[in-house]
DNA sequence: ACAAAAGTGTTTAGATTACACCCATGA
DNA sequence: TCATGGGTGTAATCTAAACACTTTTGT
């Protein structure tokens, strides 16, 4: 203890990319600042590292105080600690990136903490480094998109391939040819075809699938585009 | 800084895992630790965040007093924020890993510290989480591996590809086919030709290659053991 | 000349891509 | 019946992988 005691000690934070996808949108959840420094600036949501929790608790207790969901796809993306970084403190921030289900998430939390879904095409300044943050947990969504399907994290139960190739579009920002995400997508075998159709979108109608439930979801998409493939 | 006041502030450690490559193998920097809690088990190095200092910074300052080198590759790899990962005081760590090549770095520095170079087949235990950290490193290690020749960081300025293959497979734990490995190599057209040969492997004698001065290095090496894409 | 490692070529199987075409349905 | 998106089939191209073969050189 002796030896620790001549260093400093430093606040800590946790600042959560937190991703939706809705209206054929990747969208993150953004507040307001609601204190000084950059009060009314938009931000990540966050908070600090408290006494008996680890980082990854501090994310799901913002996460759950935030959206109201618990258990959800949670993961480290960076730490940032440029001495200055916040003008007020000395803060070192630790970055996670979460991926939710819009059509789970309690809107009075939300709207409690005065947060807004914005589509990440049209996303206003953020204080601080939280740009890099987000642009670093987009990577990392990217990535995650390129070995598994992540229509588990981000879809309803119940979604059509077309839905997921519009995910997918959204998550790399370009088409993908329909005839031949539909075969490599199936060829997986982890999507079980259900009898009920989706006739919203066109006369014939799209039939439903959902993920198999026994599945030990493992993917790989390659990282061209999309070349994909099964690992076990 | 009001608001800021009501919340704890934590030790914020830096610990490296430093990776090189002698003799076929992919080695580990470690050293008996010098101090309590457990005293004279293997530790990676590392030392605290001081106040005017980043991570970052923190951790090119100690891979420069432990092996002499500037300048050299260090990445994050994760946070470790468990509240008693430590149980002498609550610290949290942000594990870094640095690719250095063996050849040049400072052995006077490395011996000073009391560190040695552990292949990585033959791992001791280690304290605390990091035998987490070094897994995790070593995952990062054959991502990159993936993506990009990591030759420039860990063989010398001249290499023959047989070093390469050999320096591939210690990273992948896996062989590859010489002939496959070599065309795909070239493919990318990164490497130049020497007119120098290595004869102290064979009688024949195999050339040296070196990287082009020119090039700015994007490779893509698939996932799936070994598929390779040129990027740009 | 021959052994042994360096380096080249060839063949096959599988994946990716582009795109033509058929199908089902409500208006 | 026809327009529209949903869904299937196929041929051309590219890549990976296995492995046979040729080259170079010191002894």
């Amino acid at each position: 203890m002796e030896l620790y005691k001549i260093h400093p000690r430093h606040y800590v934070a946790v600042d959560c990319v937190i991703l939706g996808y809705q209206d054929d949108e990747i969208k993150l959840l953004l507040y307001p600042r609601s204190f000084e420094p950059h009060k009314g600036e938009w931000s990540l949501l966050g908070g600090f590292v408290q006494e008996n929790e680890s980082a990854d608790e501090a994310a799901s207790r913002i996460l759950k105080q935030t959206t109201g969901l618990e258990q959800i796809f949670l993961e480290q993306v960076a730490s940032f600690s440029e001495p200055n970084r916040d003008p007020e403190a000395r803060v070192i921030s630790l970055a996670y990136f979460a991926l939710i289900r819009i059509d789970l998430h309690d809107e009075e939390c939300v709207r409690e903490n005065g947060a807004y879904w914005i589509p990440i095409r049209k996303l206003p300044n953020l204080i601080f480094d939280h740009q890099e943050m987000f642009k670093k947990a987009l990577k990392k969504l990217q990535q995650k998109a390129g070995y598994s399907l992540c229509g588990r994290e981000l879809l309803p139960e119940m979604f059509t391939i077309i839905q997921l190739r519009k995910l997918y579009e959204a998550i790399f920002q370009r088409e993908f040819d329909p005839g031949n995400f539909r075969k490599k997508i199936l060829s997986f075998g982890v999507l079980e075809k259900l009898s009920v159709k989706d006739a919203t979108e066109s006369r014939k109608g799209a039939f439903y699938y959902q993920f198999k439930k026994d599945i030990t979801e493992k993917i790989l998409i390659g990282s061209s585009g999309f070349s994909v493939k099964l690992n076990v």
